[in-house]
DNA sequence: GCAGGTATGTCGTGGCGCGATATAAGGACG
DNA sequence: CGTCCTTATATCGCGCCACGACATACCTGC
């Protein structure tokens, strides 16, 4: 498919999947150093991201790209470690509505400002990366 | 630790998790649908960035930032699915030198390919993020 | 030639997403 | 206002894969 790939092509790939990988350890690193698994901190940062509002278990799931009941699975974990709320919604109460604790959105500030400034210092990296392709 | 998160910075971090998980998920659907797994596909894009000279499974550990002996076990599933061969290197016989079989060298010639057309597409809106951080 | 280090391999475990299935609530329509 | 279909979330068992702990083979300094 496409034209043909050269050697020089496998190696920018083999280097942006390696670039991409180090970013994620340094996340998941980051995440368990704080007390959370990856799938967790993602979790925080989708409904942090969602506003006052919070999130819908299903909407969670699109964010995320899970089926719903995975979704479901991960916000029982959430909830077991005290880091959301779960409730449901009147206007339909088969939704719930999943908001963060205190704890959780002291946790996730700490993550986000150091993956900033991770991601900021890759930056650069990874728009060379890009521009090679 | 650094300065004050944002609303804003919320979103953002968000939206670029957002935009690697379908990267990742475009990957990882591809790599299915041509019977690998989708560290099997990394495990042969490292393989094949390192040239004719083959890789030790040592470097294929750092390259996929794995514990040495997971990269052993992932080695042996490529092994048992033909992907790849295992011999032991003269100069070092502790040493295992991983090379790929024509089969896997077919196949990811073919995933390269979809990836690279992917990543070009992708390529605006990862840089415009990169640019809002 | 042996003590200790290094490269790879084996085995059992745990976490997480999935498929199949369940529960419960809303909606359409007579 | 019951029947049936759809939607939203939840439960359960399973499989995969990376890991820790340990094992094995081999090299290397002294």
């Amino acid at each position: 498919m496409a034209d043909e790939i050269e050697e020089e092509d496998y190696r920018t790939l083999a280097e942006f999947r390696f670039a991409l990988r180090r970013f994620q350890s340094f996340s998941e690193q980051a995440a368990r150093s704080a007390g959370l698994t990856p799938q967790q901190h993602q979790a925080l940062l989708a409904v942090r991201a969602a506003g006052d509002g919070g999130m819908l278990v299903g909407d969670l799931a699109e964010r995320l790209l899970l089926r719903p009941h995975s979704a479901s699975e991960l916000v029982r974990r959430l909830v077991e470690h005290g880091l959301a709320t779960r409730e449901h919604i009147d206007a339909d109460r088969r939704q719930v509505r999943i908001a963060l604790t205190g704890n959780a959105r002291s946790v996730l500030a700490s993550l986000s400002s150091s993956h900033r400034t991770e991601l900021r210092r890759l930056r650069p990296l990874l728009k060379g990366m890009l521009e090679a392709l």
